[in-house]
DNA sequence: CACAAAAATTAAGGCTAGCTTAAGGCGCAC
DNA sequence: GTGCGCCTTAAGCTAGCCTTAATTTTTGTG
């Protein structure tokens, strides 16, 4: 999962981010709107954490131009004024959810797999494929009843790909989903966690499309 | 499915064929309108990506050239004006859709699938003849029920054969469709991989046309 | 029926994407 | 500070894809 995280505090950021990270998010961040909204149209990312109160565009008009792209990113406010007026415009202009400063980081957690989810239009909690299952919530997957032991980058491919089995993802966007624009890996660095993944759980999990990605299948058997 | 890009930004242009690779598009790239307008008469692409703002013959006038010669190619505009006067002239000269730069190429990639299936009169997305079914999105062929392993270049003639079932494609048409104008394949590749495709599905499902080219046959049996 | 042209078949070889393995470094926790 | 585990890097390997080319079969024609 990528998040895109808008907050012009730089201690407060890098708290969201550095406790964001065991949770296997890839959290880019930007302090400014008006980047923000280049950033948005131009990658992929699955939820949005928007500070009220920023410099240059500031938050409900950045929230109102996205919308009016047409875009469906899960959006979730982050705002120090508890003003109810303040939550209600942001909740108007098509926010999912909002969460008031400070918070408790362990809230935020929460709701963003609750955004998540619902925005991935599911109900329950896991995902589940046979005889294997993911649980976001606790970082922990299930294979034939067994518990298995999966490390941070190996978890967010399984659960990407899990998210939609008989989607094709492209190398790249498998890329972007672990590294997001910190690093650039030039290596194989994503096809040494592919290995691992089909070696501790079964290789035709996962199928190669050469030249083009991988993809989950969704009868995939042991 | 061959497309043609019309851009003079080299970069941008490159970039878009090396996104595009991956979805199984054969992209031919000319910077110029005077090259482009000789190029669609004289051959056959799927669609043209044109970007309005060009050196030469400008993309408008290409567009309404190529209208006056009675195509019926699906167009889609790239523009980096966003002034509504540009895309209403472009809607009016022809055009099927747009796009403003700079663009998501994911949204690319859509508009694409769109703009082919549309053109295809076609709703879903999957192609079927029989007990056979194609899905262009995750790349996969099945055939009986059963899952079947077409390489990239197999995939690419069942797809465009499956596209026009009945309809003769002309063995210089096909090949073009797997090599653009890049290299010059002076063998029978294309046998080769039509013998393949023979022997994965079932012989009688491709037909030749002695002399002329392939044909798909709309009530073929194996 | 014989011949030529076209296409099918088959196998081989090169190439490249992806796989495998191992080592080193870095960060994190204790 | 130290140890452990994860991640990246890099190098060598594998396998599958694609082309080529030689040979055989088919088809159409005189």
């Amino acid at each position: 999962m990528r998040l895109l995280l808008i907050e012009d505090d730089t201690s407060l950021a890098e708290g969201i981010r550095t406790a964001l990270k065991p949770e296997g998010y890839t959290v880019d961040w930007l302090a400014d709107g008006q980047q923000a909204f280049h950033g948005i149209k131009n990658e992929v990312f699955d939820l949005l954490l928007l500070d009220l109160g920023l410099p240059g565009l500031d938050g409900l008009s950045l929230l109102k131009k996205i919308r009016a792209e047409g875009k469906n990113l899960p959006v979730l406010i982050l705002t120090a004024r508890d003003a109810i007026a303040d939550r209600i415009a942001g909740l108007d202009a098509g926010a999912d959810d909002y969460l008031i400063k400070p918070f408790d980081i362990t809230e935020l957690k929460a709701r963003i797999r609750a955004l998540l989810r619902r925005s991935a239009g599911r109900a329950q909690t896991s995902l589940q494929l046979g005889e294997l299952e993911l649980n976001p919530q606790n970082q922990q997957v299930i294979f034939q009843q067994q518990p298995v032991n999966l490390t941070r980058r190996e978890f967010a491919l399984l659960h990407e790909l899990l998210n939609q089995p008989g989607h094709v993802f492209t190398r790249d966007h498998l890329q972007q989903l672990l590294y997001g624009w910190e690093e650039d890996v030039e290596s194989n660095a994503l096809e040494v966690h592919i290995h691992h993944l089909r070696k501790k759980l079964f290789p035709s999990l996962i199928r190669t499309l050469r030249g083009i990605g991988y993809v989950l299948d969704k009868d995939a058997q042991p």
